[in-house]
RNA sequence: UGUCCCAUUGUGUAAUGGCAGCACAGCAGAUUUUGGUUCUGUUAGUCUAGGUUCGAAUCCUGGUGGGACAA
C-alpha cells in the first residue's frame, strides 16, 4: 500500500523506453493507462476504435457506453492534450462481422453470449495487435485491472490488485502472443487510487466520470429490441411458446425464447406464489421451463472452446476455483479434461449455469484458463 | 330446474363487526465493461344494488358470475 502508483508496477515492465500502442477509450482507466506510461518514458501512439455508429441508430447519450462516438471525441482530445499521436480506426465492419453477429447467434440458439469476450479477443487486442506491427511498436496497452504473470515459458493473467474492479474474467480468451506484448499499467492500482491520478495531474471532470456499463454496441440496453431490429426472419425465431415447470407440464405462455436467460426472474409476467426463474430454454422445442431458486442449482457443465494460460495443459481432476459470471464468487471445482472440452464438476451447487456465458477457471490470483459454457453434448 | 357453497389489487391468499395485510407478478431506483441475479422503494383490491349498525370485506335481502350436489 505504501508504494507509489508509479513503483507499484515499473518492476514488472521492461525497461523504458520502448514503444507502446495504446487502446484509448477517453475514458478514465486508459487515459491514466496512457499517463502512467508516458511518465516511465515510454513512446506512445494511441488509437482508439469506432466499432459500432450510434449515430446512425438515433442514440447520441453522453457517456454511454466505452464505444459511442463522443467517447471517441473524448479520446481524441485527450491523447491531444498529453502530446502523442493518435489514430482512429474505423472496424464497424469487422465488429458486426465477428461480436454482433456471433450476439445474434448465440441468442437464436438459446444460448446468452458474452460480447464483451468475444470484443476483447477479436477485436481489441487482435486488432491491437495487427495494428502495432503495422506501426512498429513492441508492446501494447490498455486500462484493464489486470496483471500478468510468466512462469515456465507462459504468460498468464493474474488478477487485478483491486478485485472489486479485477476485469480477467472478460479476458480469458486472449493467447500467448496477446499476453506477451500486453502492459497493463493499472494492475497494481486500485479504482480510487486510479481516480487520485486523474484529478492530481488536473483532470477533474475525468476523475469523477461514470464507470462504462451495459453492452455498448446496444446503447439504450434493450437487447431484445436490439435483436427484433437487426436479427434476420427474427420474427421467425421469436414465436410464443410455452413456459413448462420442471415437470414438463404448461404453466404459461412465453413470448419467444430469444427473449430470456437462465436465471431471469424479472419479465416472466407469471405469479406462482414463489419466484420462479428459468431454469432452462429449449430452442428446438421453443419452451422455457421454469423453476424455484432450488431448481436453478446444477453441479456441473462442459467447459468447451478452451483457452489455458496459466499451464499448457490440465491434470485430470485438478482443482480450482471457476468463475461462471461476472461478479459472481468462485467455487471450487474440479476439472476433468475430454476432447476437445473440459468436464467441471463444482464441489457444491452453483446457482443458474448459462450455456453461452464463460467460465473461468483461477489458481489464486492466476488465470488458469478459460472456456465457453455448455451443459448437453 | 331444485338445494348448497364461493366472490378481497394482475394472480394466489389473510383479516369474523373496529386502521384491508402477505406472497408472487408489475413499475421505479441502486449495483454492473455481457445477459441475468441481488438490494431498496412503489402502484394497485373488498363483484353489484339496497338494508342493519356509531362502525360492514365480515351480518341480512335481491341481482350478477363461478363451483358442487340433486335431477
Amino acid at each position: 500500500m505504501n508504494d507509489s502508483p508509479h513503483t507499484a508496477f515499473s518492476s514488472s515492465l521492461p525497461p523504458p523506453p520502448a514503444t507502446v500502442l495504446v487502446a484509448m477509450s477517453g475514458g478514465i482507466d486508459s487515459t491514466v493507462a496512457a499517463m502512467l506510461l508516458l511518465e516511465q518514458g515510454y513512446d506512445l501512439t494511441g488509437v482508439t476504435y469506432r466499432v459500432f455508429d450510434n449515430i446512425s441508430r438515433g442514440c447520441m447519450e453522453k457517456e454511454k457506453g466505452c464505444c459511442s462516438v463522443d467517447s471517441l471525441f473524448e479520446a481524441k482530445r485527450m491523447v491531444e492534450e498529453l502530446g502523442f499521436a493518435h489514430h482512429i480506426l474505423d472496424i464497424r465492419q469487422e465488429f458486426k462481422n465477428s461480436v454482433i453477429s456471433n450476439f445474434i447467434d448465440e441468442y437464436l440458439h438459446g444460448r446468452t453470449p458474452n460480447p464483451c469476450v468475444l470484443c476483447n479477443s477479436y477485436i481489441k487486442w487482435g486488432k491491437l495487435v495487427e495494428m502495432a506491427d503495422t506501426l512498429g511498436c513492441r508492446y501494447i496497452a490498455t486500462g484493464h485491472y489486470a496483471r500478468i504473470g510468466r512462469q515456465d515459458g507462459r504468460y498468464f493473467l493474474k488478477k487485478g490488485v483491486d478485485e472489486s474492479k479485477d476485469q480477467t474474467y472478460f479476458l480469458w480468451m486472449l493467447t500467448q502472443e496477446n499476453l506477451s506484448r500486453t502492459l497493463f499499467p493499472l494492475g497494481g492500482l486500485t479504482k480510487p487510487e486510479v481516480r487520485k491520478i486523474a484529478f492530481d495531474h488536473g483532470y477533474e471532470k475525468l476523475s469523477k466520470k461514470t464507470e462504462s456499463q451495459e453492452i455498448c454496441f446496444i446503447p439504450d440496453n434493450d437487447y431484445r429490441a436490439f435483436l427484433a431490429a437487426q436479427a434476420k426472419d427474427f420474427e421467425e425465431w421469436c414465436r410464443p411458446g410455452c413456459f413448462l415447470n420442471t415437470a414438463g407440464e404448461k404453466i404459461g405462455e412465453h413470448q419467444g425464447f430469444p427473449n430470456y436467460t437462465i436465471g431471469q426472474r424479472k419479465g416472466l409476467g407469471i405469479a406462482l406464489g414463489v419466484p420462479m426463474y428459468v431454469v432452462a430454454i429449449n430452442a428446438r422445442e421453443n419452451t422455457v421451463t421454469l423453476g424455484t431458486k432450488e431448481e436453478l442449482k446444477g453441479k456441473m457443465c462442459y467447459a468447451e472452446q478452451i483457452n489455458l494460460m496459466k499451464y499448457a495443459s490440465i491434470p485430470e481432476g485438478m482443482t480450482v476455483t471457476a468463475k461462471i459470471r461476472y461478479r459472481n464468487e468462485e467455487a471450487t471445482a474440479f476439472l476433468f479434461p475430454e476432447a476437445g472440452r473440459i468436464r467441471v464438476v463444482f464441489e457444491r451447487e452453483v446457482n443458474s449455469i448459462t450455456p453461452g456465458q464463460s467460465i473461468v477457471f483461477y489458481e489464486g490470483d492466476d488465470v488458469v484458463g478459460g472456456g465457453i459454457i455448455i451443459l448437453e453434448l
